[in-house]
DNA sequence: CGGTAACCGAGACGGTACGTCCGGTCTTGAT
DNA sequence: ATCAAGACCGGACGTACCGTCTCGGTTACCG
């Protein structure tokens, strides 16, 4: 999180440490029972030390699960484009469908965009770092094929990407059905073609 | 919630000055800094009283809601239907964006939908007294729509109930833009129509 | 110390729970290292139960040697009077030294005679339960002395009081020299005598 | 405080500045809340510089009160000896008195003589620099009265010590009684006579 | 119609965690 | 080597609530 002190001096140590804690805690008793004092113990570290770099026990998760991906971002600095929209469209959420099915990280995951709703801070941090990034490659994504006539010219990008990307977010959010290969299929057939068929 | 201890006795009088209690203090301090003990002290209730009846903050808050909407439930028995199913769509959807901006039901009413993210049994409970019927509702008038040839006969209409009502729901739990009508009728139009034209 | 909630729903069984265990923390690390923490932990007992009753550790170890001193009490409701005032002096303040040369209990008490130097609460509940009656009695002893001509009629008792039993309070608190039957045979005698002979 | 390191490099402006600061704070918020930490802010000094030149914050204090002394203590080098003990005891005593009802000196000095109370460092550096140097001087004068046939040859010089000056600091530290002159002279004359008159 | 069992208010209790303060140690870069 | 600055681990503070537990007082049903 942003850091008011001047993070110079910081200790890699310690920001490891918590942060690991964190991941680790998080996964033993859940995002409810996590604790700041719970991270601090278990990382060997102060609790001033986690209250000085971090505002709230959301943010320490956030910085942790960023951690984890590190590296990956570059790598996917563009979505695929093979010139066919509805494929490449399938080939991304049935990606994010995988991911979502993987506990290890969804549960945290889940925990953290529950906390976002509610804690806007958090939320804005989330934007920068995250949403607002994705977004830009969605909507890039979107624009070519717009270009390329597959997209109807009238339509608005921000609802397109709602409507492509939102069902599955949904869904994992409420839990409200299994995310399957099937299931991004289907989106992304009905989002493109419509109800009306 | 569904009361553990045989009801009869319970006192109408405590449980009305709780769940006015509730609403009271969650539209004073929000939600995150709700607590029973508050609600028992400015309801003049013993906190005892409360977790006889609730299993949690979360409970008393959805009763409360409920308590509020008594009554309009029987009225919207069944969704319009005037033969145009884009039209009455976009009279419902209409009517919801005006609810939820509403802030003085909006902003209790997102706090508990965030609650139920988090908390199985509320999870339950709202299923089956809101969703549920809710969703009876959606399907029964798309039903219709699919036989009179106005949906395509291939869609899950499971999975049009999540495009249709899905993105307002996303725009308003995470805050994402605001909800206007004509946020309403493009919905309606471009998961009708598809986003290829 | 005097409670604010009213007292009916108190329980004795945390109370003595407490009161040992602040006796023997006090014993096993000291006054200084004495907390309240560590009070409620080796008690068993909530911290707020502690915060409840009593307004400070000082307090806490106030209490608990006052019920070490319970039923003593009574017993020495009059100082002697064997019609000899220097005899009877002698008899007490050498009662006294003995007093303070156990250990067990003396070294609390100092603790807790420094920390009436500081707090001045704990002073006011001090003077009114232990050092009010205690003077009573000595002034009720000299009054006598002074009617019986041992005492020159000019003598401002309290300064009487303080002349007689200051000087072995003073070297108990500043640890200033032995505390010996001689040294209080001799400052009674010198007291009474005065410097001059 | 003896200085452990060699103090050589020692800068003065820092221990002038850190002086300074511990008598400010003392001032403003008591002995109680003076802090370390307190201390090095507010001089613009590291916590460091303090640790490595004082061991506690009580012998900062004390050497900051001694900074405010400096110079008196050559000019009194001698207790007064008109050949009138009686009047040259009223004499000190009256200007002790004077002393300790200067609010600005007497109340950092209370919490002094009370930290002495409980750290032997403290009360060692005390006795050296200050009571024992004192302690001389109240002996020698005594000891030319006895010769002078003033005192009785038989008293011992240290317990008149403690008989004619306790009962002032007594009462100062303990705050039992107001201190005036008229105090000061009773108990020189009673000390002197005895009770017996 | 009187007894009794559940309810109710009040709030004490053992706990957990909060966010803060400060102690005493340590590291860094500047003088 | 000392200094200002301040991060670090750790211990304790005093507070807020949790959910459980008496305690009397008051209904309201049931025998």
């Amino acid at each position: 999180m942003t850091p008011q002190p001047k993070a110079a001096r910081r200790s890699q140590t310690s920001r490891q440490a918590i942060l690991n804690a964190a991941l680790d805690l998080v996964g033993e008793v859940g995002y409810a029972r996590l604790s700041i004092e719970g991270i601090a113990a278990r990382a060997g570290a102060g609790k001033q030390t986690i209250y000085r770099w971090w505002p709230s026990k959301g943010a320490v998760l956030f910085d942790a699960l960023m951690m984890l991906t590190e590296g990956e971002d570059q790598e996917a600095a563009e979505l695929p484009d093979t010139g066919d929209l509805e494929a490449d469209l399938k080939t991304v959420l049935r990606a994010t469908v995988d991911e979502l099915n993987e506990p290890r990280y969804s549960e945290p995951m889940r925990a953290l965009a529950v906390e976002i709703l509610v804690d806007p801070v958090l939320a804005a941090d989330f934007t920068e770092r995250v949403d607002q990034p994705m977004k830009e490659l969605k909507l890039r994504r979107l624009r070519k094929a717009q270009e390329a006539r597959q997209l109807a010219p009238e339509i608005d990008l921000d609802v397109a990407v709602e409507l492509i990307w939102g069902p599955l977010r949904s869904r994992w959010l409420h839990r409200e059905g299994p995310l399957t290969h099937e299931y991004a299929d289907t989106i992304v057939e009905t989002v493109l073609n419509g109800l009306r068929g």
